[in-house]
DNA sequence: TCCAAATACTTTGACGTCCAAGTATTTGTT
DNA sequence: AACAAATACTTGGACGTCAAAGTATTTGGA
């Protein structure tokens, strides 16, 4: 399984070697690609024994911050930057785990909130801690090296229509 | 849909609010999520017209590299990096759409290899040129975004134990 | 030689994501 | 007041991914 050498380096000689353009945007993408996958596995991993995944996390995350744990389906897929029907079934899965509940708003009757139950509360604060504990996957960057991901996707985030204004500055 | 504010950074600040820690480690994944969606949304957009996703192509790309166009399943899932059902399924599509064929290797009957066709051939050529065009979703990347991507998620493809030899440098 | 273990791929099933279409409700105009 | 357009969410379908189990074939001893 563990290759001895480099895929992302061998794949970019190839790619030069067949005189094909646009070689470090390539491994750019790759790398990103590979570094999601990486991620993705590590933070399931260690959700699972808590019956979560990182879009379930991040939805239970997202309502604790709020004042009363509740938001409209809506507005959590603004935030998340997914797609309704993923929001829906996200909170579907959450509804059937008792830790969110459905509740029409009061005078909106189109828009439904979910609201977090006093079990999804003691839940996202377990997750929170498992995730702490592993660097929600990133171990094995350093702080520069978060810092430069940051910095670097931010540009890209940006060209995305992510959001219009420039952001506050990290520290 | 676009926000008037950075969501990672409103995560961080109301992550650090609740007394969560590893609020670093956090942004850095949520920059990585977000970045292979945009990523992946691009690419599969500028490879649609062409009947193919990332998947497929990287399928095809590898195999163009090879002398004789041609390589075991599972070789092309430890290149790729991708599960053996994956692959399956990719070659099936592939397969199905006259850009690949199966064959069952001369030696070891228990492979069976992946061969390019012409059709193939000449679709991947035209993949490349359009993904080339798009910048493979990194526009936005300046070099030096790009090049600290690359290496900050090096010590992180490291970590996951993807390769075991350091990698040659890179230019 | 024989056969358990390893290897290579496929199949099945559980999820997840997105798009497009459908339903319900509210808004904005005339 | 009436109604077309916008908004909010759900549903159904097409794909993709991974894990686990199943089938076929080869390997590596005893």
């Amino acid at each position: 399984m563990t290759l001895d050498f480099d895929p992302i380096d061998e794949a970019a000689a190839n790619w030069r070697g067949a005189g094909w353009v646009a070689v470090d945007a390539m491994t750019a993408a790759t790398s990103i690609t590979r570094a999601h996958q990486i991620l993705s596995g590590r933070i399931d991993t260690a959700l699972a024994p808590l019956g979560l995944n990182f879009s379930r996390f991040e939805v239970l995350a997202l309502l604790s911050f709020t004042k009363e744990g509740e938001l409209p389906l809506g507005k959590v897929g603004d935030r998340l930057q997914v797609h309704p029907a993923s929001v829906t079934n996200t909170v579907n899965r959450l509804e059937a785990d008792g830790l969110v509940v459905r509740k029409t708003h009061p005078t909106d009757r189109r828009t439904t909130l979910a609201v977090l139950t006093a079990a999804g509360r003691g839940r996202v604060e377990q997750a929170a801690v498992a995730l702490a504990e592993i660097e929600f996957g990133v171990a094995g960057l350093t702080g520069d090296g978060r810092r430069a991901v940051d910095a670097a996707i931010l540009e890209l985030r940006v060209t995305a229509g992510d959001f219009v204004s420039p952001p506050s500055q990290r520290r």
